[in-house]
DNA sequence: CGGTATCCACTGGGATACTG
DNA sequence: CAGTATCCCAGTGGATACCG
């Protein structure tokens, strides 16, 4: 794990050389697209196979129905997911994971494994540091 | 890659039946933290080495002083990153990944090459969407 | 069912000025 | 150099009501 370290030191490495200006590089472009508080969780709700605008709802208990259509919508748009409408009565819209999308959850698995597994770790660090931070009160 | 997918539905279906509440996973706490516009940018500056306030700032143009200390506090709080203060004048303080900060890099480093893979198909998805309304828009 | 439209509160984060 | 304090604005996103 230790060389992913070095080999991310080299990846900045390698920005700075190239671009004169690091603000529009494709990193930033994609926190700035799943990075916000919906996207990874619609997306890895739809690893398991397509789901509906409702049943999505329902897996997220948390998201607004404006929320859920906007961020399925700028999925939709980068090409993440697929939008397939049936034209009943009622509609009947289902969503689900295109190939590009799908090679994403190889990277963001990675990360919420990583996430699981560290988490205690990173509960440790903040119980250490409140300590730290009440002691310094003490006699300050 | 299609089994990454595969694995990943897996684990959407363990938290359902593991956790009575979906808002508490260590996913989202995770992503809360780092799912910002600066923290990743910041870590993956200091996987080549340990660096000084103001060469992070000269490092990432576009942060404000005030922006820089708040997300390095929060990154040390969570223990990914190490402060150390060297009591001189003026003074001189150096930030460097801890171990857990480092076992982040490989995750995120996964990601960062996904986003360079297919920075180029998710602006193609973006031109076609955009093409898509607007003729939707000419016979509308 | 699957959305939009409107309104509003909260907060992330920039600008600026000051401190040890 | 390495921050903190204050102010303020823009955008994110929730609540609610309505629509096809």
């Amino acid at each position: 794990m230790e060389d992913a370290c070095t080999a991310m030191g080299a990846k900045v490495a390698e920005w700075k050389a190239l671009s004169p200006d690091p603000l529009q590089c494709p990193v930033r472009d994609l926190l700035d697209r799943i990075g916000d508080r919906w996207s990874i969780l619609l997306l890895s709700m739809l690893a398991a196979g397509p789901m509906r605008f409702n049943a999505l709802a329902r897996a997220v208990p948390d998201i607004s129905k404006r929320m859920l259509s906007q961020t399925l919508r700028t999925l939709e748009t980068d090409g993440l997911i697929d939008r397939m409408v049936e034209p009943t009565v009622p509609p009947r819209v289902t969503y689900s994971l295109t190939g590009l999308g799908r090679s994403l959850m190889a990277p963001m698995l990675a990360l919420i494994i990583w996430a699981e597994t560290n988490h205690a770790a990173v509960a440790a660090a903040r119980r250490r540091m409140a300590e730290r931070l009440a002691t310094a009160g003490e006699h300050g």
